[in-house]
Parts: C-alpha cells; structure tokens; sequence
DNA sequence: ACAGAAGTCGAGGCGTCCCTCCAGTTCGTT
DNA sequence: AACGAACTGGAGGGACGCCTCGACTTCTGT
C-alpha cells in the first residue's frame, strides 16, 4: 500500500516462476479459445490447451469472470482510446464513423469481446468501470456529431447499443465464410444515422437504464457470479 | 395414393385418441417453451409442461427438428404471405416496409421464430422448401422497389439477411424491458434502405450461397439431424 | 369382454460441464 | 540439502440434457 502504486488491494506476493508460467499459458489459451467460441466456452477446453489441470485454471481463477478480465482488459482500453481518438478529430461525422468502424473492426474476429461489447457484467467491477466511461465517451462522440449537424438529432448514444448488437449476431453469422460482411451492414446502419433528409424514426430512445439492463440479462447466460 | 391427396407419404392410419391429445399438449407446450427459449430448449421441458413423459415426446417427435416442424409450418406461411400480399400492394417502397416490419413483427415475440428466420436446416425439407420460396419472393420485393427508384439500387435480397440476423440478437436483448425497441432500429434500416440517402457502400453484397451457408452454419448449434 | 395393437412411462446409460478437495510434487530459501 | 510453503493434478460428486428400452397401461374393433 506504500510503494508499489499498482493494484493497491492484495499486496499479492510475486507468483512462483512455474506458477507464473502457467498462469500465462492459461490467459493465452484462454484467449484464443474465448476468441473462437465465445465467452462461455468450456473452462476444461481453456485448461487442455494451456496443457494444465483445470484445478490450476481454477487456483489462478476461481471464477470464470476473473480469467474474462484478464484476457479482455486489453482490449477494452484499445475500446476506449479509440473512443479518446476519436474526439480529438477535427470533423465530428468522420469521428463518429471512425469510431463505429473501429468498435466494430475490434468486434469481428473475437467472438469473446464481441459478447463483452454486448453484456454489462454488475459485478466485474474493473470491467464495469470502463464500460461505464466508454459510454460517456461514446455519448460525446453522438452528440459532438450532432451539434455540428451531421448526425441527426433523432439518435441518441442508447441507439449505438443497437449496432453493437446487431454487429454481434452478424458477425457471429458470418465471421467464416463472409468476414468481411459487418462492413456492408455498418455501411447502411452510418447512412441510417445521416442527418440529412432523415425521416422520423417510428419510436422513442430507449432510456440508458433499459439498455444496461438488456446487457445485464444477456450477461446473465454466461455465468458471471461474482 | 389414390383417394387421399394430403400427406401422400405416410399412409398413416389416424392416431388414437389419447394419443393425438398428447401429441396437441405437445405441440402446445413446445410452441411456449420454444417462444420463450428458443429453439435450443431442453425437450424435457417441453415433455414436462405438456404432462407427458420424454419418452412419449420422442415417440412422436423422432428428432427436435421435427418438432419445430409442426410448431412453425404455420408461422413460416403467415411469413410467405406476407410477402405475397406485399407484392399485390401497389406502391412498391410501402410494400417493401411492410415486408420488413411484418417480418420483424413476426420475430418480436417468439424466440424460436427468431431462430429459424435466421438459420437455414437442409435437412428438414419443408421448412427448407418454404424459406427457399420465401427468399424467391424478397428478392422480388426488393427488386420491384429498386425499379422503381425507392430502394438504393446497391442493395440486393442478401442484405436482408442483414437485417435479420440484426434483429434477432436485439430482440433477444430487448424484449423483457423494452419490447418495442426492434422498431427503432427498423426505422433506422428503412432509412439507410431509401434510394435518396444512399452514399456508396464499403463491401459488395454476399452471395447467396454465402448466405446461406452462414445460415447453415448458425443452425448447426441446434442439433438439426435430420 | 377380450385380445392385441398402440401408446406411455420413467429409470438409467451416456456425455458434457461445473467446481472442490487433498495427496503428492515442485520451488525457493536458508 | 533440506524444509515448508506454494502449487499441481485429476479423481469424483453434482447438475443437466440427450436418447433408448422394455415392462406396463390404455384404447379400439370385434
């Protein structure tokens, strides 16, 4: 709690070497594996291709959230400074595409971020957290390219949940025989979201509580006790 | 053969009393469970809601798939006609909206028509027949609309598999909080569909076959043996 | 009212995945 | 080199879902 700033919970002692090892196996199969099935993949899977018992898998991570913050950190920070890029553009329509396209890009090969993209998990707090300020970021993003006048202003960041999910079942669809599908439906979805000539869309927003409690219920299929 | 025109395969003497009501509280309880779970759903919870035991399920119903047969031949043709009272309508975009919202009207409330507008199962002959038929009308719809200058003349049938496989996944997140948010984002898509909007698109449309292969492939999940 | 065909039940074998537990091994320190 | 703490393997119990099978029950035609 004095000198080392990093993770101030759990003074944590440095892993035994072969400990270590392991545990750096298991995040890298698990990786791979969440990647290419999702995150409810099998633990037991994780475990066989780290080449270790699924009691280790369990020692470094009791639960299956903990090893799906490890691996997923990354990769919701790279989420988040793309958003951070994003707003430091100078044309607000070509930020909020730029911004789309790069959610989605990080979207479509890993089948594991993209239910994370999709889900909120209430007791990942780390995770949590950063989707949290992901989503302040993304709502600048919207409304910075509405105020300018190119996104219209019918639209509202709860309407960016509606791409992500949509993106996910897409992706799922078509990630092996027609990868690069996902740019034809972002395409539309960014025309969709053109100010110019838009025509009254048929429904309110959804309230940003309904939207987190919709990801919160698609969390819910992959047990995420935390 | 001869007298007989309906079912010509199966000469299938008429079931036994009791029988044939198991077999409606079967139909009854899967078309439930099936709506609110979806297509994957354990069949002895079917056998269970419908106060039948699972051996008398499999009696009737060999594999799942032809469950879902007698479950959805009904659905699949509320679908097909409306494509067909769309292609009688006169104004061609108007058709085409319809279509599309009468197909997402369909999705919104049943979670195993949700799955089965989305996959393609080449085993189960019937359905296949039906949705092949189905895609031949959409890609009318579609093509009638183009003509006459409503639609972007870029699109093609594939890309409402697009909007499909879009709507699946946000119905299944939305439908407990926020029933009606699939229509939000069909307005989004009617929008980005509309020929004055239409900026040029990143990617070429998939192929059929593609499609359909993705569709294959998302069913392949459900144990679709047939 | 009876025989036999038709239908039903549900236990049980199989497979998958979850997670726990502890005897045995390995590491790092002295 | 030797000790104790840290770590590991993997058997095993529990939950769930699939599907089969044969003893039992119920219907229906005569």
């Amino acid at each position: 709690m004095s000198s080392d700033e990093i993770t101030p919970t759990k003074a944590a002692r440095p892993l035994r070497r072969d400990a270590q090892r392991n545990r750096d196996a298991l995040v890298g199969a698990a990786r791979m594996v969440f990647a290419s099935e999702g995150l409810d993949a099998p633990l037991e899977q994780i475990a066989r291709q780290a080449g270790v018992a699924i009691g280790t898998l369990y020692r470094n991570f009791p639960t299956r959230m903990d090893l799906v913050e490890a691996i997923f950190v990354g990769k919701l920070s790279t989420w988040l400074e793309s958003a951070e890029q994003a707003l430091s553009m100078d044309d607000a329509w070509e930020a909020f595409a730029f911004y789309l396209e790069r959610l989605c890009e990080l979207q479509a090969h890993d089948r594991g971020f993209n239910d994370l993209a999709s889900m909120r998990f209430p007791h990942a707090a780390c995770i949590e957290r950063t989707q949290g300020h992901i989503n302040e970021l993304s709502r600048r993003i919207v409304e910075r390219a509405q105020r300018e006048g190119a996104v219209r202003p019918d639209v509202t960041v709860e309407d960016l949940a509606l791409v992500i999910w949509a993106h996910t079942r897409i992706s799922e669809a078509t990630s092996e025989f027609c990868p690069t599908a996902w740019r034809r439906h972002l395409g539309l979805m960014l025309d969709a979201f053109r100010a110019d000539r838009a025509r009254p869309l048929p429904e309110p927003p959804m309230r940003p509580e309904e939207v987190y409690q919709a990801m919160v219920r698609l969390g819910g299929s992959s047990a995420c006790t935390g």
